[in-house]
DNA sequence: TCAAATCTAACAAGTGTTTGATAGATAAGC
DNA sequence: GCTTATCTATCAAACACTTGTTAGATTTGA
């Protein structure tokens, strides 16, 4: 892609439900009524696209792909969102957002710096690989994203990052070890762990363990 | 991608010259004629796709994009090559061949395994960095191709990583640490390295030498 | 003259997206 | 309570365009 994708224009103004438009009305519609609620249909979408753009990428995931596995018709989905693109956005940096709430999560109750970076790495590794969720691998491929969305979406994956910075900055390693490149080797790891796991023999904490033991160097 | 593609039915019975087949007659013609010989406009072909392949992955690549690069239309390409999927197998294979080489070349020269494991990280980032030639980074983003052809394409690259097998089989590692899960960790930093790798501060030697640093480990 | 190499033009299929029509539900007026 | 009117969510059909690929005519060079 890189120059050829739709240009992205300017923000939606379309008649339908897109992105981030506050409740319509007061729609979110307690779950009695007997069938989905308003606001639950539209996640629904989120969290099929996200599943699709995470299996085949975003490029290789045509809107008619998403709209059958959502029960509809290509331009149905258009009621939904405004574009591919604003759709692949809203999912990354949703996801980003998860992901980061929950290692924040886990790497709280943790108290020496590699037990923090153990318990991260054993996060991430879950949540790159349990497609469950909206907290799906795609923080990565960004060559397929064109020109103008990447930006936003590198500035938000750079935001997810510092976390991992600050872990990293905390640990006691040889001064000899650069801890930028330190941080770029094992995100790129966790980052891509889908594409490089393989089901069987180890568990994933195994695996979290066998590279934290890699990554794991005491000053000296 | 992976179930729309097309489908590479059988063997190619074109008029042209696609892949394979010998010289055509004796058609090598020496450079002494002025302009490039028949092999050498194939080879350069090669080339202009292998690069394109690299920078957007094999399915943002046109058959108009390389044609374009090569001074033609998207149908003369065809007097060439049999189908946009035989061009990625044949770059692909002609990659790896042309990779496997040149490691095996550095390391021959090395006598302690942490030389040659080092010797080999340092080649592996010059040839995925190095846009130069036909050695190029597209050994992963196996999502992008059809299903078929990528069985092919992951055989060929088993067979290559073997040379890291061998290497990583020397090192007296720690016996905590898995040599499968080693080599995958490593293999995938290095193969993917245009993707992370940032120009400046630091030269590919020294990042080389990170990586080493990092994945280094005595046994004790 | 002959073959190699390229062009033009089309094909069928797929892409993201828009438009106008329409069921089905909900709310308002009488 | 019954009939309107409004709104939500969908569909069918088309749009303009790109994709890989093929066929036949045409140029180029020896």
């Amino acid at each position: 892609m890189t120059q050829d994708g739709p240009t992205m224009s300017e923000g939606a103004v379309h008649r339908g439900r897109a992105a981030s438009s506050g409740q319509p009305k007061s729609d979110t519609r307690a779950a009695g009524s007997g069938e989905a609620s308003v606001v639950e249909r539209r996640d629904e979408i989120l969290e099929i696209a996200a599943t699709l753009f995470a299996e085949r990428g975003y490029r290789a995931t045509s809107i008619r792909d998403i709209a059958e596995r959502a029960g509809m018709k290509a331009g149905s989905l258009y009621y939904h969102i405004t574009s591919k693109e604003a759709l692949f956005v809203e999912i990354h940096d949703k996801a980003l957002d998860a992901a980061a709430a929950r290692v924040r999560a886990v790497i709280a109750g943790c108290r020496s710096p590699w037990e923090r970076l153990e318990a991260a790495c054993v996060e991430m590794l879950e949540i790159q690989l349990n497609p469950e969720s909206l907290t799906l691998p795609i923080m990565n491929n960004f060559r397929s994203v064109p020109d103008e969305v990447k930006d936003a979406l590198i500035r938000k994956r750079d935001e997810f990052e510092r976390i991992f910075r600050d872990i990293i900055a905390a640990l006691p390693l040889p001064s000899a070890i650069d801890r930028t490149i330190y941080r770029i080797l094992l995100l790129r790891l966790l980052n891509t762990a889908d594409e490089w796991y393989r089901e069987g023999r180890l568990t994933r904490p195994e695996i979290a363990a066998q590279i934290v033991g890699i990554f794991r160097h005491e000053a000296g």
